[in-house]
DNA sequence: CTACCGATTGACT
DNA sequence: GTCAATCGGTAGA
């Protein structure tokens, strides 16, 4: 059915294996520049089960200066320290018992990422569906613990070079321009920094975490 | 060593 | 809407 199996969507590239990973240099900049434009890009995973992932739909910014809500506020630790390495790193750590990935931004030294909190399932779905325990397609990777379950991404991705193309990693999205709005919002499930808008999703999508999931329903914005 | 906390999720009213 | 499981990270005695 539609909740268990993709829809034969046109744009979604038949071979993700020729979709070229980003450079570092794509990340070696502000982070919630990187972060609005990971929207539409793809996350890749080569498990022993085969190929999966998916277009990226929801991330959020994690700032270097000035953002209590970082990780990496108040100094470096044996959790964080990949976020003072170089741009285009993986940073996977833990939270209730459950991991969650993020793409390190900005230079060595410079300590910020981006959080990428859902994907919209492309490719590999069933094995997703299997580490997931659910075959519902919008239950799969909504949420940055859901998708690192869905795509077994835990702490042997600490450090990991996103930019590789093998194992993990980001890739440019489909050539056609993909026709969604992007929405800003302030971040999801933190104390701290409430009101900066550094969550970034795009419009339209269920596959989006949060209460209101990016669909408009009975008149209530997203937002 | 202990105590507290959380960039979450799933179950429940 | 509410709530708690659950465990590694962190700070502190």
């Amino acid at each position: 059915s539609a909740m268990t199996s993709p829809p034969p969507l046109s744009y979604v590239p038949d071979d993700p294996r020729r979709l070229a990973p980003l450079a570092q240099t794509f990340y070696d900049r502000d982070p919630a520049e990187v972060a609005r434009e990971l929207l539409g890009k793809v996350l890749l995973r080569e498990a022993d089960e085969g190929l999966c992932g998916g277009l990226i739909v929801e991330v959020e910014a994690y700032l270097s200066r000035n953002d209590p809500a970082c990780h990496a506020s108040r100094g470096m630790t044996r959790r964080n320290a990949a976020m003072f390495g170089p741009p285009g790193r993986a940073y996977v750590y833990m939270i209730h018992s459950r991991w969650c990935l993020n793409a390190v931004t900005e230079a060595e030294g410079v300590p910020s990422a981006v959080l990428i909190r859902a994907i919209e399932p492309w490719w590999g779905v069933e094995a997703m569906q299997r580490r997931r325990g659910t075959l519902v397609l919008r239950d799969l990777a909504r949420g940055p613990a859901r998708l690192c379950e869905a795509l077994a991404v835990d702490r042997q991705f600490n450090h990991w070079d996103l930019t590789c193309g093998q194992g993990l990693w980001i890739a440019e999205g489909p050539a056609t321009g993909l026709p969604w709005k992007i929405v800003r919002s302030g971040r999801i499930g933190i104390r701290m920094a409430q009101k900066r808008l550094l969550r970034f999703f795009l419009a339209g999508t269920p596959f989006v975490s949060g209460r209101t999931s990016g669909i408009r329903r009975s008149g209530r914005r997203t937002a």
